[in-house]
DNA sequence: ATAGATGCAAAGAGTTTGCATAGGT
DNA sequence: ACCTATGCAAACTCTTTGCATCTAT
């Protein structure tokens, strides 16, 4: 059975209130504004438990620790700025892709991460 | 200075050979088959030489080892079956995705993963 | 009261680095 | 001959697991 308690309540609500895809590392920071003793450990299991049960998604991009976030944030996509490596959700969607895939491919979902630069970085930093 | 050693042809080679990206054991792997003696080390310090250089690329899919391919299989995308595992490279491309971003981001390159099972997986494997 | 969740610390897996040696130039 | 890349093994980082304790039910 699911038991609630306050570390699995402070890391839900640290991925739900976040607007971006976060780290373990910064899930473990976010939550311990709410529960100062929570372990890493806590946070692992709890992640790994939230992505069974299909509450949340992991974001995975080149070169960078994996990010979590709510699946509650519906259909989007990402962008990772270049410049200072934040990254951003993208609400827009192309649509169905499902032919690009070869003949005889179904395909069910997809993932498209953008690169370049966020508005901040393009500025001419003034 | 760039020296050209056999280790460093057979992982190049073993990268330009495969039709998927690899994984850094599956580079080894391959890349053995031309030096038997090749350890893990060599594998990851010539890959990153490799990224650095703008070579290869690193692909990277959530739960899963990063992967490795070569700059010079063109533009492409990748597609992962969620029945075997495997990812498959996919040709097609829908174009520009710049309008996607939200004003003010410059939209440089981009990335895009298919889900869903490949032609094997669908295929009642008769 | 019971059983699952937590927290600490140790164990694992994957990746990186130090240093002596082999091998390319 | 010189000097970089290699290979081995140790060091690191990130993630998972074991176990005693805590706590929600």
């Amino acid at each position: 059975m699911e038991r609630s308690t306050r570390q699995s309540a402070a890391i839900r609500a640290a991925l739900a209130a976040a607007a971006r895809p976060l780290s373990p590392a910064e899930v473990l920071d976010a939550a311990r504004a709410e529960v100062a003793a929570l372990g890493m450990a806590t946070v692992y299991r709890t992640l790994k438990a939230l992505v069974d049960e299909g509450a949340i998604q992991i974001v995975s991009l080149p070169g960078e620790p994996p990010r979590y976030e709510s699946s509650a944030h519906g259909h989007h996509h990402h962008f990772r700025c270049d410049a200072c490596g934040k990254v951003f959700d993208v609400p827009g969607c192309p649509g169905d892709l499902g032919d690009l895939a070869p003949p005889g491919f179904v395909v069910d979902r997809h993932e498209i991460t953008l690169y370049g630069r966020c508005s901040g970085c393009v500025a001419p930093r003034s």
